[in-house]
DNA sequence: TGAATTTAGTGGTATATGCCACTATATGGG
DNA sequence: CCCATATAGTGGCATATACCACTAAATTCA
């Protein structure tokens, strides 16, 4: 931290919170007529994954990777605006499930369009290719697998 | 968004969101101990390297690839708990600059110790090299070319 | 020099996200 | 079948982060 002038050419954590506040500010300028926010689209796309029977938080958040608690927050706006609803589960009355109302999937629809003009965006300036890479490796860190590995490297290596 | 079960899977915000996510909440658990969270030891890394003049918020925000009124607000507990302090600047009145208290010096120097176990972990599960390389794709991501470049491919490319 | 414009920060409001405590429900033994 | 424990969500609270409107101060220019 001598030479140059960021914390993040050293700090994956810095690094990857500073390009997620860039790439964030970035995709949510292409998707705002659509009046989500990225975030909502992809929770909302998430959600449509799972179809007409929606699916209960519990799975969704890990899917997520996300605290279950702040996905029922994340939820609020959406089920306030009606493009989420929460149904119970017809076998288990803890669960609750979420899937998209009429209004969710045309939402989600109308943004999906304006995603891939983002995507595309991002995909012919960074490289189609670095991009497909770029998202694997962010997929192994964002697995569950990473984690444990982080957490079972214990004992400090020489690093 | 046929055969897998995941938006990231598609969409690099979504991807690095998640994987932020994740990295965050792993930095995070080593770096409690000292009271602060991963953000917050950025923060007040990249204003340590300022030195003892500390730097006016503008450019810190922009380093930090911020929203200068959401740095104001991250400021907040900071400077709350003794950690900062905001000083005038000489030349121009509107200025404040941002500075880290002798306290802060000592609370940045503790996680420092624990940041570096995070990190060296990450580079063992990750590899040094991927992990490097990880940085700087980031980093391009963030800089202010990518944005420019970004907003100016308002073709849609065919991608 | 005085008015118009730009720039630095602040404060309000809203979403994003995590932790903890708590409720309701399900499940696994005795 | 009843209790101890585990599981799904909720609600409160705190930080992270963005946008907008607004103030104060500097800068530009006629």
């Amino acid at each position: 931290m001598s030479e140059t002038d960021g914390v993040w050419q050293h700090c994956a954590n810095s690094a990857i919170r500073r390009a997620a506040r860039q790439l964030g500010q970035l995709y949510d300028d292409v998707i705002a007529p659509s009046g989500l926010k990225g975030t909502q689209f992809s929770l909302l796309s998430q959600i449509a994954f799972y179809g007409t029977n929606g699916t209960p938080l519990k799975p969704l958040a890990e899917a997520l990777v996300m605290d279950l608690s702040a996905l029922g927050h994340t939820l609020k706006p959406l089920t306030r605006d009606g493009l989420v609803e929460l149904i119970p589960d017809d076998t288990d009355r803890r669960v609750r499930r979420a899937r998209l109302t009429a209004l969710g999937v045309r939402k989600q629809e109308e943004a999906l369009a304006l995603w891939r003009e983002a995507q595309g965006r991002f995909d012919t300036v960074f490289g189609a290719e670095r991009s497909a890479e770029m998202r694997s490796l962010l997929g192994f860190i964002s697995s569950p697998d990473f984690a444990k590995a982080f957490r079972a490297t214990k004992p400090k290596p020489g690093a």
